[in-house]
DNA sequence: GTATGTGAAACCGTTCACAGCA
DNA sequence: TGCTGTGAACGGTTTCACATAC
């Protein structure tokens, strides 16, 4: 399993089919078919094969999938069963969010702890994590084992933070700032940039006044 | 100018290009080179190039760009002479967060109206906007103009905040709920979905263990 | 000399089409 | 018969490499 070289977009698609499974097997679903399957993701039929294809066989040949255990499948190939420690630096409005916003995330990710620089939010409390200054950021992230930093912070401290994330041992950063980290490359960086989508939005409505050419987001 | 078929993808990182001209403007910077400015931006400098070209010739040979004057350029192509009105769906922690973070999103949008289902949130004010319930979503979505939906509920209610977005007129859609929108062909859909980046970057720092393998951020 | 603009080549991911199997 | 699994074809982006222009 995980031979080689899966590609990001699959795995990507392999989350996505595997909430998909989840709510057909809420729904008592017992078999579903790549076609099926395909068309409540929104993807091609043979996407779904293709993807699956990189870490084993999975189906029945004339039947489909057994809902259950492709969910299953998929959950072991995202690493679910592993429980992930996160670490969020900035608690403005967005941190603040995403912080309470994670009871409602997939179980497998909890906060251990929370950083800001501004004086008047250190001490402020969230369920059992407390809001630490900047300078507690290396020893409380190795403390608690968090593994993954999310930063939520203006993007002129946003390199700040990353640095100070990947010298307290953290390997993965969710980037909600609008700008490009520099990152050793032992670091795995994902960029969540809103504004960009908005602006491709607009850009698109802008363009369309003229052309009628028109295409699904992926 | 935009004469055909510019993919998505060079949209997106136009917008990082004028970011970082943004930026290099500011410091005083006159002239960048595609090598410089990509090395920025974290692409190759023949990708600017080409991102560009789509749009028409900006540079000197043997020297390179004028900051400000492609930074004008870029704008043009984003379209940011004009403005933009949002209405946001869903004013639960990322709602809220959405609207407050809005006065540091670039000049350009604003957000006109906000609406929610829970009577508890109903005529919360936030700035000149005051939440407003579900149905009178037609109403002033077409009142105040609005053309881009902010989609921030839970995801149970998200196909159906989009079906009322669209027959109230809007064309675009920023969907952050984590499920696969359907709506008609001339409507845009944008999806932020920061779980599904978190769920790759487990997967990444767990397959990384074993392998050396390791590829930058796009 | 130097950096842009751009055809050509390489690369990667998607889709097709069909063989293989329940 | 019907649907999976997969080699082959396709299409779109990225990168290279060089002619072109300052």
């Amino acid at each position: 399993m995980k031979s080689v070289n899966v590609p990001a977009i699959t795995i990507t698609r392999v989350s996505r089919y595997a909430r998909n499974l989840a709510l057909l097997d809420e729904k008592g679903v017992e078999i579903v078919s790549s076609a099926r399957l395909a068309d409540i993701c929104g993807v091609n039929p043979a996407q779904i094969r293709k993807d699956l294809a990189y870490f084993g066989q999975f189906g029945i040949r004339g039947v489909g999938y057994y809902v259950k255990e492709l969910l299953n499948e998929t959950q072991k190939i995202l690493g679910v069963d592993k429980r992930w420690q996160l670490a969020l630096v900035g608690v403005g409005n967005l941190g603040w969010a995403l912080l309470r916003h994670a009871q409602f995330i997939n179980e497998g990710y909890t906060y251990v702890a929370a950083f800001d620089k501004k004086p008047k939010r250190i001490g402020l409390r969230i369920g059992d994590i407390e809001v630490a200054p900047w300078e507690a950021m290396n020893r409380l992230i190795k403390d608690k084992g968090a593994e993954v930093g999310v930063i939520a912070v203006m993007p002129e401290q946003a390199q700040d933070a990353a640095d100070m994330l990947v010298s307290s041992g953290v390997c993965g950063i969710l980037n909600f700032a609008p700008i490009q980290l520099k990152c050793p490359a032992h670091v795995f960086v994902e960029n969540v940039d809103f504004t960009l989508k908005l602006e491709l939005l607009c850009y698109q409505l802008n363009s369309d006044t003229s052309q009628g050419h028109r295409k699904r987001a992926k």
